[in-house]
DNA sequence: GAGAAAGTGTGACTTTAATCACACTTTTAG
DNA sequence: CTAAAAGTGTGATTAAAGTCACACTTTCTC
């Protein structure tokens, strides 16, 4: 498989490594009260406009974030993998979720408390200098998106959509396997921002250039580097 | 003028809180060797690409915020007013600068370099709590921008960024007098992510509707209620 | 394992907004 | 003060992407 330099890290948040190699006293109180939970696809973890009660950490499975307007069309900003942290945002800035999360696959989750993560914050200086590094990181990433939403076409949103996605789906252990990026096509529209329709009618023109192979749903990346010449970044 | 109910907050940064009240010892510290210095408009404060070596605060004048892409056209992502803070996201990720940010007009703004903020964050819980606290905040509203342009059509958003831009237009002492709008129409179109020609045109039907009068290139909203219905919010 | 529900592919058509071309106006700089 | 440059308005045309309608396929669920 093509090895492509490409700059995920636009395009990706940081959260996983907020929580590694903390002190043991840190994590200690927030494991003190920390369940774990396992969810089924398309449950949703916390909604847009309500109160925020902890945090949530992905120990397995993808959650999408998203906004829905009032005719009921998402827009899905983030796929968070295994590692990620979600939920903190509104927590911190003491107001309601701003965007909704939920399973777009089985997933175990864990729950900490509000309350102690919120002390971990105020007892840790490690842990506040990490989410402040976190939060500036994710405003780049935000912007980005932005840009990329206001500036390039359907075509290269794809392109960027699909090499995003693939870093997300790549499973540690299977480096030399082909990654199958197992969404809906409906989820991929709403992550790109475009009709369904619109998005099957360009996988199959990138199909027709040989660029992808699909598998029922899931797509193959056969030409990655090719894919990011389409997604005209630079 | 009418006055409306408008969630102006989900649109607008926080950072002008961020020293108000500060002990004097972490104002001391920041103002050490802070710098003041005029602008004109078009100047470029600090580069896409670059690495930071302080922030700014503006006293006066309006900064835009934007980021270019290959073709060399800008998305202008946010305007900040008189008493935001602007620069510190690449600061505290390390990182090099996500955005260029450049005077929309004549400014005053200080400087504070590098060295003394980070050592101010490091000594001053306030300071880096209150950090957290706007960066979260900042998430949600470029989480709002995400969803606003990729789920509203250019009339809605013209009618969105409209009140968005009084509000940050409006004088202090000045409350009964109109908002004039003072920026080019490119600037605008850069903003609401279209093209010149398709705002000039909708400008015309807003003026056509009433809603607003022109005075040069000032805009003036003579009915913000129906604006507000325009955008089409909830 | 059968029926229902959800998800997907495809054609025809419509709509929105971008692009191009150019006249006119305002601002800026020497 | 004046020429050049930058900014603005308008019409004509094109292009991109959305919408609608519907057949087909996969997946859930009982």
């Amino acid at each position: 498989m093509q090895s492509i330099d490409f700059p995920f890290d636009k395009f990706n948040f940081n959260s996983d490594s907020i929580f590694e190699g903390l002190p043991e006293s840190d994590l200690e109180l927030l494991n003190k009260n920390r369940v774990t939970h396992t969810y089924k696809k398309s449950e949703i973890l916390f909604r847009e406009g309500s109160y925020p009660t902890g945090i949530y950490f992905i120990k397995k499975g993808k959650v999408k974030k998203y906004k829905t307007d009032k005719e009921g069309r998402e827009q899905i900003f983030y796929v968070c993998r295994e590692g990620e942290l979600l939920g903190y945002h509104a927590l911190i800035s003491e107001e309601k979720y701003t965007d909704t999360a939920s399973t777009i696959e089985e997933a175990i989750i864990s729950f900490i408390p509000k309350d102690d993560f919120l002390l971990a914050i105020q007892l840790s200086s490690i842990l506040s200098n990490r989410l402040l590094k976190v939060m500036s990181h994710e405003f780049g990433v935000l912007v980005n998106g932005l840009a990329v939403l206001g500036q390039k076409t359907v075509r290269e949103r794809l392109a960027l959509s699909l090499l995003v996605l693939r870093d997300k789906y790549k499973k540690e252990n299977q480096e030399n396997k082909p990654v199958e990026l197992d969404l809906s096509r409906d989820d991929l529209s709403k992550y790109i921002g475009t009709a369904r329709e619109t998005l099957t009618r360009l996988l199959h023109d990138f199909k027709e250039e040989g660029l992808i192979e699909t598998n029922g749903r899931k797509i193959i990346l056969k030409k990655p580097l090719e894919i990011s010449k389409i997604a005209n970044l630079y």
